[in-house]
DNA sequence: ATACATACC
DNA sequence: TACTGGTATGTAT
């Protein structure tokens, strides 16, 4: 407590400011004088003091850390190393080799297409962006450290020959979609991450390629080829060298051009018609998309190959530019990369949790495996769960499709604006641009957040959620404008001197307000309500709301997350010599009480006073805050009857998936509600990938059997009349949509632990299967479980259903479901799907593809910096005065 | 549910 | 002169 700032003093330089080399092209530069010079040129400035600010939070955390880290005993230690242990058992049994996933990365993206563009600009240091900040650098620039996400007068100051042109979206975009059509051709579900970088994989053209003449490989280089300014190097040096027709050149050969210099192993430049014949592996597939995208854009790419996601980002950077590395799928290799991978190379370990870890002494993967025990007792489930995975060199084997977006925002950042009035007329700005994105995707919220900046860049969010959904312009602005209100009377008589201002719309749903289906789904799915951090949710009894959480639920069968849960707690708790677990939390305070306590925690934590400010805010948060405590009350009333649903859920559910720490008994297997097959963990997240895996097949190739690596083997009889009803919903609605049905009828399995369990019964039960046309419900076969007489009770009427076939079962269920909503499901079908709708998603999130199917038909925008909503730069308009704002 | 922090491009 | 904008997610209350 009494630390003081003491330690943590902004002396050294600012772990936040300084150069971050870790990104290619940055090998081997003056750090120490970069360095120099980017403080020199912030030192002092708002922006500087901020940074210093947090720097010292950071500092301060990771002094909390350390503390709890010399508190830990060796008992503890040894008792957590064995329960790592275990973990990782589990999660090795989860390792997929099978799959072979490509990352695939422009180099320098937005620099490349100005220099093709400009040839001016070939040998010069440049970046896009602006003298306030700079998206990205070509590789000359970045010899003198200048980089993405840098302010330009900063760049300029590292190298004053910089130049700086002005970002071109509309460009960027275009080249996009030029790669994205390659990209299309070997996976036609790939996943766009950003403009100029996307997931692939490959697996499946590559056992297509393995049977493709020749002439299907072949790929001529650019008529124009060369020249133009972004030939770039590559193609001169093309020797004229054997191209014939034979594909023992390149036939299977890792060894061949690998990789190092990328399209180095040009070969067929036969004089004039110059093409190149590329052979069947892997890595020849992979030149080969490079190669094309250099012909088709002048422009090149690099690639990582890996047997996940997570690895083939990090191989993608390895010989980076115009390079790709492919690492080979055997757990020796992936182990051995991995070994000597910085944690910082790893996407999701950024600048704090880095830092964080080497505070620890771990800065290399293979320092993670080594101190899975330590971080175990340190660190969130979450984080420790990402870890492991990352130091066993996993990570997804199947690319998940894209998600419906969860928020839409926008913001802008200005001069500094301290005028009432002028605050509120850009707040409706913002909202006026917001309403116009949200129209063109048809989308509606519930929650608005307002963003604020101060002239000190400390950053503040507002929100608030309603009771119904909305859209329009003065919709949003009726509830921004009070959210601002409250910040600027709680601030005068001092005005509010922004920097920013930003509007963000979330909670979604669907546009047509068709929320029957979600209604029933959502009540019936409330008992079972478990977030991540494992704090029960509070329950107001709004039918559509915040699908992520109950999907999860409905995702993942509850009770065994229950199970999963305690097991977690209860080992931890014991290390930790805490109480109670998560299901039994302190009553929660209202909003009032914690902004009260959070003050004082502050106070005591910084010994700044602050007095005044105090009750000045007080009697603000007050007028909201009364609001906010009745429904923190009824959440909590609610939240007994909760535990007692989940607690019915377990005895339910134990016989099947007793977990170690659950039952006491050690744990057997989980059946995946898709292939019904054992799968022989208890820990979720392995089972979570079995069944993401199975989803993924199963919408690519519903004919084939999946996990080629199982031991089970699919019935494949069954696994035909399963494509048959496919086919159906194909024919209207393509992959994607049987993939939401997938889902969906997973969905229902898994929110029903009666039915679950006597699916559980029979692992011979085939999916049921929702039929695209009619909503009917038909199951595979009937089920026999005559034996066992399982008892179904309707998720949705609760009545117990007499019977025991599923088929009648599940259309009892039909029934009970809102019809608006099967009615609307079926219309739902003949919207065009967007073949683009991948993410990265996890299974938690697919589970939202069915309660929201309602908006699935909608064109999505990418990511960031894909397409920025339209900014259209207005002028304040001085005219309106804050009485017309505040009524 | 809110607020804030971290991360990615 | 000047340190983004959009989205998702984790952590804490």
């Amino acid at each position: 407590m009494e630390n003081e700032a003491a330690s943590t003093k902004g002396e050294g330089f600012l772990s936040r400011m300084a150069l971050n080399d870790n990104k290619a092209g940055m090998e081997g530069l003056n750090r120490d004088k970069i360095n120099k010079i980017i403080m020199e040129t912030s030192k002092g400035s708002r922006f500087y003091e901020n940074e210093l600010k947090r720097e010292q939070q950071v500092n301060q955390r990771i002094e909390k850390m350390m503390l709890q880290k010399a508190q830990i005993t060796e008992q503890q230690l040894k008792k957590a190393q064995a329960q790592v242990e275990r973990m990782a058992t589990e999660l090795e049994r989860s390792r997929d080799l099978s799959r072979v996933i490509v990352h695939v990365d422009m180099d320098a993206f937005y620099a490349a297409v100005e220099m093709r563009d400009c040839p001016e600009l070939k040998d010069k240091p440049m970046a896009v962006g602006s003298m306030s900040m700079l998206s990205t650098s070509n590789y000359h620039a970045r010899k003198y450290g200048v980089r993405a996400a840098m302010p330009g007068f900063i760049a300029k100051k590292l190298c004053p020959n910089l130049v700086i042109v002005p970002t071109n979206f509309d460009k960027y975009r275009a080249v996009s979609d030029e790669i994205r059509e390659i990209f299309a051709d070997y996976d036609p579900h790939f996943q766009p991450v950003s403009l100029d970088e996307a997931y692939l994989d490959f697996t499946d053209h590559l056992e297509q390629r393995q049977s493709w003449p020749e002439s299907s490989r072949t790929h001529r280089f650019r008529a124009s080829s060369t020249t133009t300014g972004g030939g770039q190097i590559e193609l001169q040096e093309a020797e004229p060298e054997v191209k014939d027709l034979s594909p023992v050149l390149f036939e299977d050969s890792p060894s061949s051009s690998p990789c190092l210099l990328g399209s180095d192993g040009v070969a067929a430049t036969a004089g004039g018609g110059a093409f190149e014949v590329f052979g069947t592996s892997v890595e020849e597939a992979v030149r080969e998309m490079r190669f094309r995208i250099e012909q088709k854009t002048m422009l090149t790419a690099s690639a990582g190959i890996a047997p996940n996601m997570m690895l083939a980002k990090v191989c993608s950077d390895k010989n980076k530019p115009n390079g790709q590395y492919r690492l080979p799928p055997t757990r020796e290799a992936v182990m051995d990369f991995v070994q000597n991978l910085p944690v910082r190379k790893v996407s999701g370990i950024g600048k704090v949790s880095e830092k964080m870890l080497n505070a620890l002494g771990i800065s290399s993967c293979s320092h993670l495996g080594q101190q899975m025990a330590l971080l175990s007792l340190l660190f969130s489930d979450t984080s420790l769960h990402h870890f492991m995975q990352v130091s066993l060199g996993l990570g997804s084997s199947y690319i998940p499709r894209h998600e419906e977006r969860k928020s839409m925002s926008t913001e802008r950042t200005f001069k500094e604006l301290s005028k009432v009035e002028e605050q509120f007329s850009l707040c409706r700005d913002l909202c006026e641009d917001l309403a116009e994105d949200m129209k063109k995707e048809d989308l509606k919220g519930k929650t608005v957040t307002l963003k604020l900046k101060n002239v000190n860049f400390e950053v503040k969010t507002r929100a608030l959620t309603l009771p119904h959904a909305v859209a329009t312009v003065d919709e949003i602005f009726a509830v921004a404008k009070d959210l601002l209100k409250v910040e600027i009377e709680n601030e005068s008589p001092q005005p509010l001197r922004l920097r920013l201002m930003g509007v963000r719309i979330s909670a979604f749903v669907s546009p047509d307000d068709k929320k029957p289906l979600q209604r029933s789904i959502i009540g019936f799915l409330q008992p079972g309500k478990t977030d991540s951090s494992g704090s029960v949710q509070g329950m107001h009894q709004k039918p559509e709301k915040d699908h992520h959480v109950q999907t999860w639920t409905l995702a993942r069968p509850p009770l065994t997350q229950k199970c999963q849960k305690q097991e977690e707690v209860s080992w931890r708790s014991k290390l930790r010599g805490l109480e109670g677990g998560q299901t039994s939390e302190e009553p929660q305070q209202s909003f009032f009480q914690r902004a009260h306590a959070k003050r004082l925690q502050l106070q005591a934590a910084n010994a700044i006073p602050q007095e005044e400010g105090h009750r000045e805010n007080d009697s603000v948060i007050e007028s909201i805050g009364s609001h906010a405590q009745n429904c923190v009350e009824s959440s909590a009333k609610n939240r007994k009857s909760i535990d007692l649903l989940e607690n019915d859920f377990v005895s339910c559910e134990e016989a099947q998936a007793s977990t170690s720490g659950c039952g006491g008994t050690v744990s057997e297997s989980l059946t995946c509600p898709v292939c019904f097959r054992q799968v022989e963990t208890t820990d979720l997240n392995v089972f979570n990938g079995h069944i993401d895996q199975c989803l993924s097949e199963s919408s690519r190739k519903p004919n084939q059997s999946t996990d080629p690596n199982s031991e089970l083997d699919l019935d494949s009889e069954n696994d035909h009349k399963e494509c048959q009803v496919a086919e159906k919903w194909r024919e209207e609605c393509e992959v994607e949509e049987e993939r939401v049905k997938n889902s969906e009828e997973l969905e229902l399995k898994r929110i029903d632990p009666q039915n679950q369990r006597s699916l559980k019964n029979d692992s011979h039960q085939k999916v049921v299967s929702i039929n695209g046309d009619d909503k009917t419900v038909t199951s595979q076969q009937p089920q026999s479980c005559n034996g066992r007489g399982p008892v179904l009770i309707c998720p949705v009427c609760q009545l117990t259903q007499d019977t025991d076939d599923l088929a009648i079962f599940n259309h009892h269920v039909d029934l009970c479901l809102n019809q608006e909503v099967l009615h609307e499901l079926g219309g739902q079908t003949s919207c065009p799907i967007n073949p683009l709708s991948v993410t990265n998603g996890k299974a938690i999130d697919r589970g939202q593809l069915l309660l929201r199917q309602g908006s699935k038909g909608k064109s999505k925008r990418q990511n960031s910096p894909s397409s920025p909503p339209s900014k259209r730069a207005k002028g304040i308009a001085p005219h309106n005065t804050i009485d017309k704002f505040f009524r």
